[in-house]
DNA sequence: ATAATAGTGTCTGTTAGACATTATGCA
DNA sequence: TGCATAATGTCTAACAGACACTATTAT
């Protein structure tokens, strides 16, 4: 049986989500754009969180701040080489991270546009773009898609962006207050912008490995769970 | 590398979660009360959920209305023969099914009391309750704890054993009638209770097979994510 | 001064939960 | 008639979202 790991690896690329694809090496499908991936190596791997650590290392010189099991998808059908069962991750990294990935192998394409991919890939992503949306809307996941440190209005934008629609300005500030995981930097973000300088901010130490959690949710009329 | 499936099958007993639970049959921990589990069978499966339902029906005898993917485990510790990978689901049914469940080798446990339980059968079902008492606390989930009919008393008392905390009756009664998932039924609860006789519902059709969610979740304040 | 965005104060409609009241069957 | 639970009405505090207003920089 043919045991794998894929990993949707999501970003924010010209103000939307974009997924990092990779062109395959070898069949099947060589030559085609796909989620990186590869399979378990037992001896080496301690588990598939592991693989999947090794696999955007390798694959594409990424190493991501935040990295999450999906699924696992399995069936006779996803792989010409017959029954198969692959281990999909998903993870969300700041767009200098990509940019900066040492190999300039990865190719970003429109999280919502990329159609066509090899295997169950299109499947995998759905689900990936499904858990980030919904995620988001009850925590603070989507830090992980911003830098080390970042303004309110840029987080709100980031917010906006995985969630798909507008959220209330006061209604974000107060939440981000109440969950208390981001402190101010006394330097501010000033640059050639001809307005008011918006305050920068990083994760708080014990929030950096961790999500904070919203009982009701930022945006209950919006995002689905 | 060994690749199998575990079933965490959760019902209601003596008013808590039980789990039931299987004598291993075969080395290794042949004797000891295990999940019900089983290799996968590429020829025979069409998938790990179809695996699933496969080992439910052959190995306790039970068929349940909800089974759902948890996550897969895997390393080079969880199973004394080497390196593995489980994908793991979780079921939830009535507790008349199980009692009715043909072969009476199912063993009920309580969940939070399992413990000493094979391979990493500890962790899968501590992921299970994690899992069922999220999803609970803003989805209909816990119906499928209960029968075909069941008295809006009963079915709070459900989502109370799954949650751990007293709900709100006024509450959880409009979010029940805000759902719009339940339609009552002419007939009435009376047997020997010597008290107001409650109403009797059932599901809507169009929620047999489809989890109805609300946006802010019953409870608020409670049942964490 | 003006433009443009950052940040805050305040009001209002909605909603969850508390409490109280009525309803209904059995002993 | 009394008891126990079902079911519903109503009040209140909390909160999300709307709107308006102030703050601060560059041109």
């Amino acid at each position: 049986m043919i045991c794998s790991v894929d990993v949707a690896l999501l970003t924010v690329h010209q103000g939307a989500l974009a997924v990092a694809l990779l062109e395959r090496e070898h069949e099947p499908f060589a030559g085609a754009l796909a989620l990186p991936g590869g399979f378990i190596h037992p001896e080496e791997d301690q588990d598939t969180q592991a693989a999947a650590v090794r696999i955007l290392r390798t694959k594409a010189g990424i190493v991501s701040p935040y990295l999450e099991q999906l699924a696992t998808f399995s069936g006779p059908g996803r792989d010409p080489r017959g029954w198969s069962l692959a281990v999909a991750y998903y993870a969300l990294v700041p767009p200098e991270v990509v940019a900066g990935s040492g190999c300039g192998r990865v190719v970003l394409r429109g999280a919502s546009e990329a159609r066509g991919l090899p295997f169950d890939h299109g499947q995998i992503l759905a689900a990936a773009l499904a858990r980030v949306q919904s995620k988001s809307s009850y925590s603070s996941l989507p830090v992980y898609l911003c830098g080390e440190t970042f303004t309110l209005p840029q987080l709100q934008a980031v917010y906006e962006v995985v969630l798909g629609e507008p959220i209330n300005k006061v209604s974000f500030r107060r939440k981000m207050e109440e969950l208390g995981l981001l402190e101010p930097l006394e330097g501010q973000l000033l640059a050639g912008k001809a307005h008011r300088p918006a305050q920068l901010y990083r994760l708080r130490p014990q929030f950096r490995r961790r999500l904070a959690l919203t009982d009701r949710g930022l945006n209950p009329g919006g995002g689905g769970r």
